[in-house]
Formats: C-alpha cells, structure tokens, sequence
DNA sequence: CTATTTTTGTGCGATATGGTACAAAAATGG
DNA sequence: CCATTTTTGTACCATATCGCACAAAAATAG
C-alpha cells in the first residue's frame, strides 16, 4: 500500500479512475465471473500492478463494493435535495436511483441494476465476508430512507413505523434493481416506484389527502 | 438423449432426483462460481454421464431454472389454495414464498432467496440465453398474479390496474428474496409482506375500508 | 553520479475448469 | 451365447485462472 510516496517511479494510473474501471467489469460480470485479465484489459494495468495497488479480486472487488455505496449514498442524497416535502423527496429518490439501475448515470450506461444487489447477492451463500458486506449495505440503505423519513416528519410518526417504512422503500428499491436488469422500461419502473412511494411512505398524521 | 429405452445398460441414478440436486448446487454458489466437479459430487455421477444426461453446464443451469420455475409456480398456487378472498390469498403466496427463501421449504433448507433472482439476475448481463430466461421468468410471476387478482376481483378493477398491482407485488417478492439472501430473519419479512399486501393489492371499487 | 525506492511488465507455475475419447460394464434381442 | 445398445468411469486435453518472482525502468535523496 502507499499514502504519500516521494521516491520512486511514478504510478502510471490514478487509483480512482481506475477502481471506476473495475467497478465496471465486476458491475456487468458478477463476481465470480470476471478474470484478473478483464480487469487488466479494461483498466490498462497488467496484474502485478493491480494486486500491488488493490490487493487480491477479492480485495478489489469488496473496496469496489463500498466505494460504490458511498457514491451511491451521496447521489440519492442530491437527488432529495432537489425538492421539498417527504414524498417528493423519496419520488426523486426512486427516481434517480431507476436512472442509474438503466444505464442513465455517469455512474454506469448500461442496465445492470444496482451493483450490489445485481452481483453480491449471488455471493453471499459462500463467502461470510461478502455476506457481511451485504448486511452492510441493504442496512445502509435502510438507515438512509429511516434518516430522511424521520427527518421529514420530525416526530410524528413512531420510530418504529419510520423504520418499518424505511425496509418498505428499500424493498422496493431491491424489486427495482431486479427488474432493471431484467430488462424492464425505465419508464414503467418509474410508474411503479412513484405509486410505491405514495402507497408505503408513512402519513404524517394529519395531511392533505389526495 | 433417451426417451424410453429398453435396451443397454441401465442408469444408476433418477433424473428428477439428479436435477433437484444439481439445483441446489448452482442455488448456493450462483451460476460461475459452480463447477462441474462440484455438481459431479452432489449428484454421485460423473462429468461424462452427466454431459451425456443434461448437455453441459449451461444446458443443466437453464433445465434447473425452469425446472424451479414450474416447482415454484405450483407450490405457491397451492399456498393460494388454502384460503379465500384476494388479500387472504396474496398474504398467503407471500408467506410461502418467504419460507422457501428463508429455507423452510421442501425445495431448499437455507436461506438462499429465489434461485432464479440470487443467481440468474448476476449472468443476464453477459448471455444472451439467459437474459432471455429472466425475461421469462419475471413476466411468469407478473402473469400469475394477473390471473389470480383477476380472477379474484371479476372485472370489477380495470386490466390495466391488475396488471399494475401484479407488477407491484413481483416487485416486492424479488424485494424479499434479496433480503432473505442477505439474512434478514423470516419473521421481519412476513411483516413487511403482509402490510404491502394490504397497501399494493387493489381493492374491489366498493368494499369495507378498514 | 550513486544509492535507494517504488512501479512496471514479462513470464512462470500450480491449479482448476469444461469438455471429450475410449474402453469396460451391464443390460436386452435374437 | 453372441451382437447390440446404452451407461459408466478413468484418463486426458486444451485452456483459463490467480497469484507471484524477478529484472528492468523511472523517479528522488544526498
């Protein structure tokens, strides 16, 4: 590993556009799938570079997981950000997270889901430490949509029925992924995710109704 | 291929018993991640015999996956059976299917979700052949909660609103399998199920409102 | 200019993989 | 009892895989 290197030849590649890369290859393969020599060809490394740099496929493939929840986490985040209100926000939500599950992202331009749920789900079965991760991320986004539904109803909803809504929306967010990947519009998706918000997000109480 | 042979020296093994097996092997470890000497293990044949009885790796993989579709299909018909009323039934073909992907089923005794959603979804990126299985399978789910919703509810909710509610409660089924395979226990899952159903399956124009 | 440090890249090696050739085995037909 | 048919199982092949050894390359420190 290095921090902050003075000596020595320099590094040819800069660690983030690379681990984009690999993010890539992993993204549309799965896991068990994809070669070191994929990652090599799509990245312009050979594979004593890439272990120097990022450890071993599992090594790379677990820091590629959880770069890509961070990256995730904060562009849903901006996506609430753009209005007001907590079911226009979780609509913005949805909707941003449907564009990147089909390809309409910088993240990705292709249909491949959300990575997590479309390539480390199928892992867990062998791996503790990929089921670890994966605990990790589906609680992430729990906590995510507990965060922003709490925040918008400011007491008067019960915790409880703020975290039970928040499992309900990242269920919805998982269904999403699946058919995403399985080839589905992007335009039904969004009907669907819209009519999801509003039938499972939880009613501050007392509201204009519809 | 044989069909009914009389002549030569008989099998060793049952075919239908065979291919439960070779199931549950790509279930647990997902397509790529399985061998053939994996499944040569499980089933007590050989790499020969079992070429000369399934076709190869991918032959067998796309035979299970219909094989479970088929399986799966008439297993939560029945769980429909065992009540009346549409939500009754919808809570009911949840609950099934939450046991199955949480391990309590004939099928499978770990909590490895729907083999065809933790497995199949990682390679559809990749094949063609089994982008295509997918595709089968998601519109096979969405079709029989058409059928059941709109037998259940007689022309009193528009086509276009059965099909929508169908779609929604594949959704969350593929939601559920997801987080099975993550670990979430099964308890929570049933919870979560059966306030979706209550939210996302269509009422009947008129009916008692709770 | 020399020593040191770090990255690069060729090439290797041990293993695993999917698929198959081929002979032995085990049944039936005549 | 012999020919035929089908399955079995050992052995094999070509390829792919991951990881690493090792020397050359490219920078800095003094």
């Amino acid at each position: 590993m290095k921090t902050e290197s003075k000596r020595g030849r320099p590094r040819k590649f800069d660690e983030d556009v690379t681990l984009d890369r690999i993010m890539l290859v992993f993204w549309q393969h799965g896991y068990a799938a994809t070669s070191l020599d994929q990652i090599a060809e799509a990245t312009g490394l050979n594979r004593p570079s890439l272990y120097a740099a990022f450890g071993s496929k599992k090594d790379m493939y677990l820091k590629v997981i959880s770069r890509f929840a961070d990256q995730m986490q904060a562009y849903l985040h901006e996506a609430g950000q753009s209005t007001s209100g907590l079911k226009p926000k979780l609509k913005a939500i949805m909707a941003a997270a449907i564009d990147l599950y089909c390809g309409k992202s910088s993240f990705c331009n292709a249909a491949y889901g959300c990575l997590a749920i479309s390539t480390l789900t199928t892992e867990v079965a062998d791996d503790p430490d990929f089921k670890t991760m994966m605990e990790h991320i589906v609680q992430r986004m729990d906590q995510g949509f507990t965060d922003l539904i709490r925040a918008e109803t400011t007491g008067t909803v019960p915790e409880a029925s703020v975290r039970f809504a928040a499992q309900h929306l990242s269920l919805i967010l998982h269904g999403l992924s699946v058919r995403a990947r399985a080839g589905e519009s992007r335009a039904a998706l969004q009907e669907l995710a819209e009519v999801a918000v509003d039938r499972l997000a939880p009613e501050p109480a007392s509201d204009s109704v519809v």
